[in-house]
DNA sequence: AATTATTGATTACAGATGTAATCTAAAAGA
DNA sequence: TCTTTTAGATTACATCTGTAATCAATAATT
């Protein structure tokens, strides 16, 4: 599947906009490093890539000398939640329960993660009484 | 963002192919009806993402007549969780913890999702103790 | 039987996406 | 200073996607 939000961000947008969000602000030649350990791309992609992230006002830059240093304009955390919205809402009728159980259905879920899932509840109800 | 699994699925094919899960096997034009609720589409767009879902190995289907009768290939929760398997690594460092919270953020969880949600965790603990 | 409507097949066409190459100006090196 | 490298800007190009229109065969109507 696939379509989401506002601005728009295809996969290899996002692979770029990723490593970004770990560190920033970072030039375009750092970008590159850091993907090169996972994405076989041509620096000149990446570029192109940097510049459509950009144009779609996703990342941000600043000159220093003929480089630029981007940042992002999006946070991590609210990206994330706004696509899980869509997606929860899309293919689980807007229901986390289930996606839950089919997510333990597919990976095995940890102890941890349970134990997680366990605290964020509790936080919850003790919030919600 | 977006990008999924092996059949690629667009996402106006992935609004067809949600109301031929609904029942099935059925005609294109009982395809087109079911999605003018939700959709203004013309019914030779409705054909032509048919058609793209066939190829796509996603749809079947039998003559009857000189009609078609569409089914499934793929069953909708197989492709749900694969699709849930794939977000929950990309979005969230493959940990379902932290995308049940950051929904609970932005949606307001019922305390029913919560209920839903406890039970799918006892249920999990009674079976991996 | 002739005409019209319907169904699927083929074709269309602009914008998005993946994946670069080329061009241009500036910086770095010889 | 002349040459080479590098950074970003522009251009390229095939495929995918959204959104249909046209064509050909068949079924339904008159």
């Amino acid at each position: 599947m696939a379509p989401s939000l506002k601005p728009e961000i295809s996969s290899a947008e996002f692979d770029v906009l990723d490593v970004i969000w770990d560190d920033h602000p970072v030039t375009s030649s750092e970008v590159v490093n850091r993907l090169n350990e996972r994405k076989p791309w041509h620096d000149k992609t990446v570029k192109t890539l940097l510049g459509r992230l950009v144009k779609k006002q996703v990342l941000g830059f600043e000159k220093r000398q003929r480089q630029y240093l981007y940042h992002p304009l999006i946070a991590r955390e609210l990206y994330a939640e706004k696509e899980t919205q869509h997606f929860v809402k899309r293919l689980f009728k807007g229901k986390v329960a289930p996606l839950v159980a089919g997510f333990a259905n597919q990976s095995n879920l940890s102890k941890q993660d349970v134990d997680e899932l366990k605290a964020f509840i509790e936080a919850w109800e003790n919030k919600h009484d």
